[in-house]
DNA sequence: AATTAATATCGCAATATTACGATTAATAAT
DNA sequence: ATTATTAATCGTAATATTGCGATATTAATT
């Protein structure tokens, strides 16, 4: 026990919760916010901004890059961050059918 | 250390990825895609179709119903749970906003 | 009142996450 | 070459999550 017994589910439902979960943090949160008001590439002012420490920030970026939430080149001795197109556009799209699926209140509960 | 630091980040962003936390799993995913496409409220039918244990189920409903995403009333003996509007519609709004608001691929990363 | 049913809760083991200091790796500047 | 800068990784402590068997709770049924 202990660990998500992914084998009983869809693919979907697994590649969904795993994109979901990258999400679920308000550190990754913050850092998507700032890499998309940015529009630009964004790299270690991260740190300043945020009130994490280096290792930290450096670990939530790690996994929204292994979740291909978003994508990083190097820059020098800095590292640029931005949105993973590909990956934003389906993710927007399936969470989009996922919510607009919900057709209004039926009377109950 | 072990635990988020909330304390630094804003009342939105823990909100919404306390939300996105609380879907961050493919058995949750599952009980809400299950919720909506029966789109009248079930009950305890899950336990059958997913195969997980009846403890299991249990908690994930309780982790979706303490976010405020489904609602459950007490029929009988037993429990009917749907999809909160409230929370779904903001949760959905918010989401849009959120991914809406990148404007496209710049030429960088 | 006793029995059945459907859920919730408790307790526990296994594993995962969060955070950070310390260290390492790689490039830029002196 | 040495030094500074930036970011990744390692190691570790604290806490959270996942899953399930066992037990409790609640309401209907007999």
């Amino acid at each position: 026990m202990g660990l998500t017994r992914t084998e009983i589910f869809t693919e979907e439902q697994n590649q969904l919760s795993s994109w979901l979960k990258a999400m679920a943090h308000p550190a990754r949160i913050a850092i998507l916010q700032r890499i998309l008001i940015s529009n630009t590439c964004i790299c270690g002012d991260l740190v300043d901004e945020l009130g994490l420490a280096q290792a930290t920030i450096s670990q939530h970026l790690k996994e929204l890059k292994n979740a291909g939430i978003i994508q990083g080149t190097i820059e020098g001795v800095s590292v640029c961050y931005c949105i993973n197109p590909t990956t934003w556009k389906l993710l927007q799209s399936k969470l989009g059918g996922f919510f607009d699926s919900y057709k209004g209140e039926v009377n109950c509960c």
